[in-house]
DNA sequence: GCGCTATATTCGCTTCAACGTATATGGAAA
DNA sequence: TTTCCATATACGTTGAAGCGAATATAGCGC
């Protein structure tokens, strides 16, 4: 197993000590979602929405998508196993947090897909 | 399962966020160690080191069993399964860090046990 | 080219957390 | 009680991180 530098895992728990940002990724657990699409279901404002996502983007914890004038975001796990594995139990602990159900209920909203089908598809995303 | 809130999560993120108390979580995985050795062994002045097991006891990650003049910490797990799970995947992160098996090795001389020792019993700690 | 929209970045400000130094607490031994 | 040792806390300073407001970039349509 590829040994994770105690560096690189204060960086993964920085990127992750911010409420914003643990709504954002409990979004993304669901499937890649436009930017749009994210302020509008946490209802905060674009730029504070964008600098997390350029956060999370230099943690290389999402990555970027442009389609047209839209940026779509998706989760990217990081490539060190260990980290890895944080970050997928870490993604499930925050699926559990009902706040995250609430924002995900105003996204489905947004983006007319039911909500149970992104509760199934957040459930899925961190298995195996 | 007991859901964590986002808050909980947050506060148990912010308290990994930071290398000197990675380094002791990981120090602290092989079993209960005095707060005379975790300044020896991290080689940090002894308030830094006390200032950090103060913030790590606020957030439930350790406990403290006084023993006459000395201090001893143990890890201890977050009530909620969410959160453990988290902790646990990141106490396994943090024992493959090599400095942390440099930082063990110096407590290994410090209370006179075998590095072997330290280590199996590190990576013992999060098992089930 | 021009304007329009979605996203990103910059600026100034404020808040917070970490540090070093110094000091306080709390228990043991004389 | 006095003294000493291990640990904890208080104080003042410094640097980083978040925010709101304003501005810049990048792609589409006219």
């Amino acid at each position: 197993m590829k040994t994770a530098s105690l560096d690189a895992l204060e960086l993964l728990f920085k990127a992750l000590a911010d409420d914003t940002r643990l709504r954002i990724l409990a979004l993304l657990a669901a499937g890649e979602v436009c930017v749009c699409n994210i302020h509008g279901a946490l209802d905060l404002p674009q730029p504070t929405v964008s600098r997390h996502l350029a956060y999370l983007r230099r943690s290389g914890l999402v990555s970027a998508r442009r389609d047209g004038l839209w940026m779509h975001y998706r989760l990217a796990l990081p490539a060190a196993p260990a980290l890895a594995a944080v970050l997928k139990a870490s993604l499930e602990a925050v699926n559990a947090a009902s706040s995250s159900t609430s924002d995900r209920r105003k996204l489905s909203d947004l983006v007319s897909i039911p909500l149970k089908t992104l509760n199934a598809a957040a459930a899925n995303c961190c298995r195996t």
